[in-house]
DNA sequence: TTGTCGGCCGATCGCCGACAA
DNA sequence: TTGTCGGCGATCGGCCGACAA
């Protein structure tokens, strides 16, 4: 999975390691994480932190649901190991030079709305999208329309048809929108990533609103009040 | 799972011995239907067929496919135990025996034709199985027409339309037979059984053309040269 | 008796501009 | 700028009898 489409998906909040950096690795938020709020570590058999080099870092997505994650493998750093003593917190400021220099693409999030998820609807799309992100649209042609490709986190390519059209004017996707709703089974408050590669390729993301573990979910879903008649 | 729905599905040329009966176990056999055609059990160290006596017998089905199957837990008899000398055939015939005590409830089996499994088609239903496995239908309005149950063999109730209808008059299944090919992932070829039991209930399973295994399909796909404008 | 076909009607899908927030 | 709505045309699902095998 490419990296720049994983860090898209993720968003700006997520920061990983870099390689070869040290990390804490917390025993008991692990077990959390894993199992449920509930769990019991043999107090004092295990630390509480232990200090980390990152051995690997894998950029991964679920196969069914899109949502991506990622594997860090960790190895122990013993503590006659020289370096042991040095600040661990220098993982932050490794990583945050690290992700200074890779390329940071153009990329767009945007929740869906009632009437982007919807059957029956198009995708409206944002106008600084479709303008920074989209190939370039020919407005000149009437009305201005063109086809667009963009490939998924599993090197799927979905197909969109971009129109602006309307009064007053907006970029919409329509035929190919509902389709891809559907498989991906989106729903309104989940988002969708669009990223353009350096190539000029563009990518397409989705970031769920309900999320699974203890990553609580910053959606809920409000129930609107029947408009009294 | 009814033990006599589980044998409609399952067809007449299916027959399990009973328990307690005796049986050979031929660990070959096994092997070449768990793991495939090509297997190397040691020479001498297993032996070709083993005495056994069936101690229980689970019939099942698939959760995702419906197809049935069973699980039958052996006991090897060992070569001093009472009875190791005697004729070990003498399962076929306890499995004889007690498949004629067993009631035979009325069942019917249809292979789905393409006007069956297509879309916006009904099931067409044999006027045998309409009579003798269905409901009595009113034959005094008109149309003669019913609302058909039947649980499947997960207990699942699905819903039919039954009418009687057309020139000539031919028994139909409608509304509700498309969810039903759909939901169930028929496709022209496959068999549909319905079975009526004791107590005036109907069931209704099924009986797919294509088998996993060495069981080889009886089922080919034939493709049909396309007519001639 | 029953498999397949064309007709036909209603439901749904999905594209559209009109508004208004 | 963009979210939601009603309209409406095209498509599809699915019920029907005609006909023939």
């Amino acid at each position: 999975l490419d990296p720049q489409l994983w860090h898209a998906c993720a968003g700006g909040m997520v920061q990983m390691p870099p390689v070869h950096s040290k990390v804490y690795y917390f025993p008991q938020g692990h077990a959390e994480h894993a199992q449920g709020p509930v769990v019991d570590l043999p107090a004092g058999r295990v630390p509480a932190l232990v200090l980390c080099r990152v051995a690997a870092v894998r950029f991964m997505a679920d196969p069914d649901t899109d949502e991506v994650f990622a594997k860090i493998r960790l190895a122990p750093v013993r503590p006659n190991e020289p370096g042991y003593a040095a600040d661990a917190d220098d993982a932050i400021g490794a990583a945050a030079a690290g992700g200074a220099q890779e390329d940071k693409p153009a990329s767009f999030a945007k929740t869906l709305t009632q009437s982007d998820a919807n059957n029956g609807g198009g995708f409206s799309v944002p106008r600084y999208c479709a303008e920074t992100i989209f190939p370039r649209l020919d407005y000149s042609a009437y009305p201005p329309v063109q086809t667009v490709l963009a490939k998924d986190v599993h090197g799927v390519v979905w197909k969109f048809r971009h129109i602006y059209r309307g009064t007053p004017r907006r970029h919409l996707l329509t035929t190919g929108w509902s389709t891809f709703v559907n498989q991906k089974k989106l729903v309104a408050g989940d988002s969708i990533v669009f990223m353009r590669t350096e190539n000029g390729d563009l990518c397409v993301g989705i970031r769920r609103a309900k999320k699974g573990g203890i990553g609580g979910p910053e959606f809920l879903h409000h129930h609107q009040p029947p408009p009294s008649p």
